[in-house]
DNA sequence: TCTGGGGTCCTGACCCTG
DNA sequence: TCTGCAGGGTCAGGACCC
């Protein structure tokens, strides 16, 4: 999808029209999600610091990002997908891969598929994407940038919408690409890449395999060697199984005093907890994440005998890891996840006891509650702070705190 | 300039076990 | 009993993706 957040934003604001809109945190230490081509064209781009952005453009509109109303539309657009091809793998909200081998005789070669897709979602949802077509999933990611709209001082150039990587071009298009281009290419492998004088993708290509090994490790050096010659045997996999379910926060001003930290742990254990009954998993390894006020991070993971799936269970695990943490040099984010994960319910009950009934049942009751009445209507007395009960909601500060504190 | 949140995967160190 | 080794699990950190 082309700069998503903002189209869907213009749906329902249509006046921004033709305006640098930028959709992110709100807040001094809030990131851009999505930046409109009028904004892009004043180098704002997404996972820029919100406050570089204004600077870049200060009269650019600023709106708080919507996680849930952006998931709706995620959802309905995947079905118009699915409605090609039931193999569909999701990357993102607004990106998916789709394996339309099987349906070429009934829908047409790629390009025709791909240019359907687009027709549909237009007139469905009014948004535009843009879609690649080639043999694997790199290249077709790389084709459908290649068909996106660019920004420019003149205003947004509209891109191909459709670009097709036929069998025998992977290589000359893939070649002259930046090596930053290539997927497992950050920051960090570019700058190892370019002490070795690479700077395209086919530099990469030329390098011995045991090099780009010897440099970056063998997993990740075989992969990138295989990348850049165009080879990519992943396929499309239309159920990915979860593999961890977490929650974490920056907080507005940096916490120092354990207290404070106790409560936020329980909070976030309790909603991602509850995430995961909701998902019919449980898990065995709890993890929690600290970044400090000089940007050190930290995580500590502990690995229980039993698979746990209730709030009160992840928050002592993760508690007895917040324990051992000294705090007072100043704590701008924590987080709490739990991974190793199994579908069902938790492996054994907790001993603990509510009177006559377990935790397992009263988070049971939890869940009946929340659903009737609302996710904030129950929760763990030790979570309650100045703001009353603040369960968290997935993605609801996604893109950082706002200067008061809250939740966007 | 001052850096979000939700994930996945890989690597290396360390420990335990056979 | 001690030592070496291999393999597996755990833990922590880093890099990467959108």
């Amino acid at each position: 999808m082309d700069a998503f957040f903002v189209s869907v934003e213009l749906l329902r604001r249509p006046a921004l029209r033709g305006q640098p809109v930028v959709v992110g945190g709100t807040g001094s230490r809030g990131v851009v999600a999505a930046a409109s081509y009028e904004a892009r064209a004043y180098g704002v781009f997404s996972a820029m610091p919100s406050a570089r952005a204004r600077r870049l453009c200060p009269h650019a509109v600023f709106l708080p990002g919507d996680h849930t109303h952006y998931g709706m539309v995620s959802e309905r657009v995947m079905g118009i997908f699915r409605s090609f091809t039931p193999l569909v793998e999701p990357i993102s909200l607004d990106e998916a891969f789709l394996d339309v081998t099987g349906a070429r005789r009934s829908q047409g070669d790629g390009a025709t598929v791909a240019q359907r897709i687009r027709e549909e979602v237009l007139a469905s949802e009014g948004l535009a994407c843009s879609v690649g077509v080639a043999p694997s999933k790199m290249l077709a990611k790389l084709a459908s940038e290649a068909a996106k709209p660019r920004a420019s001082i003149d205003g947004p150039v509209p891109g191909e919408g459709v670009h097709v990587i036929a069998p025998g071009e992977e290589l000359g298009f893939l070649h002259p690409l930046p090596a930053r281009a290539l997927w497992g290419v950050g920051p960090a492998t570019l700058d190892r890449l370019e002490r070795l004088g690479v700077r395209t993708v086919g530099d990469i290509a030329d390098l011995p395999e045991d090099t780009l090994v010897a440099t970056l490790g063998s997993a990740h050096g075989r992969h990138l060697a295989q990348l850049a010659r165009g080879i990519d045997p992943r396929w499309v996999e239309a159920d990915q199984k979860l593999k961890s379910v977490g929650h974490e926060e920056t907080f507005a001003h940096d916490r120092h005093e354990h207290e404070t930290l106790t409560r936020e742990a329980v909070r976030m254990s309790d909603g991602v907890a509850w995430r995961l009954r909701r998902a019919g998993l449980a898990g065995r390894t709890v993890t929690l994440k600290i970044r400090f006020a000089d940007f050190q991070t930290i995580t500590r993971s502990s690995t229980l005998p039993t698979t746990v799936d209730d709030g009160p269970a992840v928050a002592r695990a993760a508690l007895a890891l917040l324990a051992a943490v000294d705090p007072t040099p100043g704590v701008r984010l924590l987080g709490v996840s739990v991974s190793g994960l199994v579908a069902g319910a938790a492996q054994q009950l907790s001993f603990e006891d509510l009177g006559s009934i377990s935790w397992h049942e009263a988070s049971g009751a939890v869940d009946a509650i929340r659903e009737r009445f609302g996710d904030r209507a129950i929760g763990p007395a030790s979570a309650v702070g100045e703001q009353g009960l603040q369960v968290p909601r997935r993605g609801e500060q996604q893109w950082g705190p706002n200067d008061r504190g809250e939740a966007e």
